[in-house]
RNA sequence: GCUGGGGUGGCGGAAUUGGUAGACGCCCAGGACUUAAAAUCCUGUGACCUUAGGGUCGUACGGGUUCGAUUCCCGUCCCCAGUACCA
């Protein structure tokens, strides 16, 4: 028994021990209720970052948490082993994809055990092995089966920067996820996942996880699905004569046999402003319009061509793009009116979102209504206000401001008029279906996604083009198709399969004919789209999944992660689980019961970016002045170059990154993950500052100390007990230790990791505060420390579970460890938390003017007759009428005085 | 601009959802132990005033509701995140 508080020491020792028995492997049993805590799985980029260790130290106190509360933990880990990174290394630096992947995931997971995170280590996966992406391609074939599955050629995101293509999720924002480089537009044959059939059903099982997930990520993901109901409506095209102008079928609408010949069809979520409409306004690639560029003048066609070089340009943030566009002289027809309206090309309408066609409403579209005033042209209000409608539609004109966006009475709106909005939706939009010009629409912001990638590292889709069978899937029995050792890597865009003949040249499936493989592979988002399901059947060489242990084992019941996949990796996860459900592998329809996004762990960066590029320099490099607030006011190098500043996530590439290694070198891992647990509530941004960790490594010593202090006591493995009246200090210590139990057991069930810490410091200082020998206190002083005590090594677990696994062995005087022994997290007692006396604040006027000590039974009407009678209320009360007094029982006294 | 979330000591942050604001920790200051230091322990630590006791102010700012507001309502300012012509 060692008296002196040895880290180090300790840790080794129990990570030795947990392998040895495998004391975190987990198997399905039955009769215990099952618990699936999954973090988020890392890249193996090289080295655990902090943002790992905050990560996976909250998941591994909600892991041990749930053990210690008897229930059947799966808490397991993997490797996201596909990606680009590995191909930059074989570019940069010459070495093997594989090579340089598999190299970094025996350091980090070395980094993991040294932390000691509890995981089953027998699930392990890892994406870049054949056995893994075996099921990617399995998926794929049952996705082409379905339908879900298609390849076609488009205009894809292309990162100019990594020579990449990237989904509409990958390029939100219009840069880069990786690099955060803008993003441009090029044509290529792209495989993709047909999400948008999900649309719907991924918004609308939003309910079945609204309290677990954070407000903010449900809310991210709907409006990034972007559902929007309203009404197609067809306006017929004229030349400025009255001949038919030439509009041909518009790809992905052809659904509506009135489309063709001479209509161009608007979507409109607005169909009762149809009577304010001044214009038509079509995207400059609208089909219309690109079919009839010889029909224009040479003016309107070159400025066309000029607005469609503009839209092709990477969107710049900053500046506001202004309304721009021309007349092309064509005339469209408002089907509701009669009214002959021209028919403009604007830079501000996308051919992406809805029809690439809008009906112009100045009145009631800010946009529109930019749009009109820059080029003169009319408008007219048809939506007023409730209360002003007959006033205003007595008026020809009103002058806006800007436009009046909001639902109200239809004006000037022939038989319409007086109409709500919402009836006049309705109404009117039964009337265009009626008579033939309009239909019922629901559009969405979501796009399929595409996974095709001109890479190598990634699995390959298995699909195979055969000069006489055409795009032919590859046989399941042929799977996986494997990844050749090599192949020729030059970062610069092309396939690098595509020079590799021993993995393109194949027999065709169908017809054993020569045939040719797809060279392109996954993108690396579709790995980690169903992982979670393969951890609980990680070895299964036939499914990615066998139902039944799926069943007993999913959903999750608590992710753990950063929000920076709020849409792009939790969109596919959900998405991919839909998918399994139809092919028939689970019965439920969402992942992931509760998610917890964790704040990114941040630190202060220095730079100059003198050359247009950034270099960093770390942070004990530079001399720094900072304000009396700590802010860093001014930086320099020793030399006296003049550095900027910021606060920035960590990474070893901007030289403040903080190495976990180090951490635990120096400090140990008990200390390190409790003190990145402690600093800050898991979900806020952490400003790493070092000088905290040292309060870490005091308490756990402190805790140690005190209880080899109190353990030399000889009544203390001779089986104390209490008579069940202990007074004095042994009551308020039990009471102290019982509080505590609730308390951080009401934290961990609400996902709180800072409190519970300070609630077990708190009960580590009132044991340290007793007075007293532990070799000449009684029998229930030795047996309420013993509790105390032990309560607070159990709830130390989930942050420091070596030193918790050491005093434990302490306190029973076993060797094998808590969950061979049984252990289980502490059960308060209300009686015993129950306070026997309380202190009762007395206000005069809601200020606070005395305390009194109480029975907590005190009754009301005792209260207040204590109240008024003590002695420092009286002097207030002396002489003043009492208007009223509040009493809330266990609470408070206030006593309303008049002057 | 729009949407969502925030603004509490020198710092990270507590506060049972309307009831003693500042728990716990960091930093800092003073003291004990020590030849000295480290470690440890003790004391103090929101601001201002005060001779003791104590008093006044204080949760971004201005109003309001209430016996009582960090908490609820209205207005203003600021910060963070998401999004960007979504028709």
């Amino acid at each position: 028994m060692d008296e002196k508080y040895f880290a180090k020491k300790i840790e080794q020792k129990w990570q030795q021990k947990w392998a040895e028995t495998e004391a975190f492997k987990t198997e399905i049993a039955d009769a215990m209720p099952k618990f699936y805590q999954l973090e988020m799985l890392p890249y193996p980029s090289g080295n655990l970052h902090m943002g790992h260790v905050r990560n996976y130290s909250a998941g591994d106190a909600l892991a041990w948490y749930k053990r210690l509360k008897g229930f059947n933990v799966l808490h397991p880990i993997g490797w996201d082993s596909f990606g680009q990174p590995a191909e930059d290394a074989a570019v940069k630096r010459g070495i093997n994809p594989r090579k340089w992947t598999e190299d970094n995931i025996e350091i980090m997971r070395g980094q993991l055990q040294r932390l000691g995170i509890s995981y089953d280590w027998s699930r392990q996966i890892y994406a870049h092995t054949p056995e893994y992406y075996k099921f990617d391609q399995w998926f794929f074939l049952k996705m082409w089966e379905k339908g879900l599955a298609y390849k076609r050629l488009t205009q894809v995101n292309w990162c100019s920067h990594d020579q990449a293509t990237l989904s509409n999720e990958q390029a939100s924002g219009g840069l880069c996820w990786r690099c955060g480089n803008p993003v441009t537009k090029k044509d290529l044959e792209q495989w993709f996942l047909r999400t948008t059939a999900y649309a719907d059903q991924l918004l609308d099982d939003i309910p079945q996880i609204e309290g677990g997930w954070p407000q903010n990520v449900l809310k991210r993901q709907s409006d990034w699905i972007g559902r929007s109901v309203g009404t197609y409506v067809d306006f017929e095209i004229r030349a400025s004569g009255d001949s038919l102008f030439y509009c041909p079928i518009i790809e992905g609408l052809t659904s509506s046999s009135h489309l063709g010949k001479g209509r161009v069809r608007v979507f409109t979520t607005r169909i009762d402003t149809i009577f304010g409409v001044n214009a038509l306004v079509l995207a400059a690639e609208h089909p219309v319009i690109q079919a009839n560029m010889d029909n224009f003048s040479e003016e309107v066609s070159s400025k066309i061509a000029v607005i469609r070089v503009e839209n092709a340009k990477p969107a710049d943030h900053e500046a506001e793009i202004e309304k721009d566009g021309i007349d092309t002289g064509l005339r469209a027809i408002n089907p509701f009116s009669g009214e002959e309206l021209p028919v403009w090309v604007g830079n501000y309408v996308m051919m992406e979102y809805g029809t690439g066609a809008v009906m112009s409403v100045p009145a009631h579209d800010q946009r529109d209504f930019e749009f009109a005033k820059r080029f003169g042209l009319p408008i007219r209000q048809v939506i007023s206000e409730p209360h002003l409608a007959h006033e205003h539609h007595s008026m020809h004109a009103l002058a806006l401001e800007r436009a009046f966006g909001d639902y109200g009475v239809l004006i000037h709106s022939d038989s319409w008029n007086g109409l709500t909005s919402d009836k006049a939706k309705l109404d009117m939009t039964e009337y265009a279906i009626k008579h033939g010009f309009g239909e019922e629409a629901t559009t969405y912001r979501l796009r399929d996604w595409g996974i095709s990638r001109q890479r190598f590292w990634g699995s390959p889709i298995p699909i195979v083009y055969c000069l006489e069978c055409g795009v032919v899937p590859e046989k399941y029995e042929n799977l996986p198709v494997t990844l050749p050792e090599d192949a020729p890597i030059t970062g610069t865009g092309e396939s690098p399969l595509a020079k590799v003949p021993e993995f393109y040249n194949a027999a065709c499936p169908q017809c054993e004919g020569p045939a040719k493989r797809e060279t392109d592979t996954m993108d690396t988002f579709v790995d980690s789209s169903w992982y979670f399901f393969r951890y609980t059947d990680p070895h299964n060489p036939n499914l990615p999944v066998d139902p039944d242990t799926a069943a007993y084992w999913m959903p999750v019941d608590q992710y753990i992660g950063g929000d920076d996949h709020a849409v792009m990796h939790l969109i596919y996860a959900r998405f991919w689980t839909k998918v399994l459900r139809d092919i028939g592998l689970v019965k439920f329809d969402e992942p992931f019961k509760r998610l917890l996004t964790q704040g990114m762990v941040v630190g202060e960066t220095f730079f100059d970016d003198e050359s247009g590029k950034r270099t960093y320099f770390p942070p004990d490099a530079v001399n720094v002045t900072r304000d009396a607030k700590g802010k860093i006011t001014a930086a320099e190098t020793p030399d006296g170059k003049v550095l900027k500043f910021a606060i920035e996530r960590m990474s070893k590439s901007k030289g403040n990154g903080v190495d976990p290694d180090e951490m635990v070198e120096i400090y140990g891992a008990d200390a390190a993950r409790l003190f990145v647990l402690f600093a800050a509530p898991i979900e806020n941004e952490l400003v790493w500052n070092e000088a905290g960790i040292e309060g870490g490594v005091r308490f756990l010593q402190r805790v140690w100390r005190i209880a080899h202090k109190w353990s030399m006591s000889p009544a203390w493995h001779n089986g104390v007990s209490s008579n069940g009246d202990s007074g004095g200090n042994a009551r308020n210590l039990r009471r102290k230790t019982h509080q505590t139990i609730r308390r951080v057991s009401e934290s961990f069930e609400s996902l709180q990791f800072n409190t519970p810490v300070a609630a077990l410091m708190e009960l580590s200082n009132a044991i340290g505060d007793l007075g007293g020998e532990p070799s000449t206190a009684d029998e229930e002083m030795v047996f309420a420390v013993r509790e105390a005590i032990t309560a607070l090594t159990l709830m130390l677990t989930p942050f420091a579970p070596h030193t918790a696994e050491e005093l434990f062995a302490v306190i029973i005087g076993n060797e094998d460890g808590m969950l061979a022994n049984g252990a289980r997290f502490p059960v308060y007692q209300e009686s015993l938390a129950k306070a026997d006396l309380i202190e009762i604040p007395i206000q005069v006027n809601g200020k606070l003017r005395s305390k009194i000590m109480v029975d907590p039974d005190t009754t009301t009407d005792e209260l207040q007759e204590m109240a008024i009678a003590d002695e420092k209320i009286s002097e207030y009360t002396m002489g003043k009428e009492i208007a009223k007094v509040i009493t809330v029982p266990g609470r408070l006294v206030n006593i309303v005085i008049k002057n």
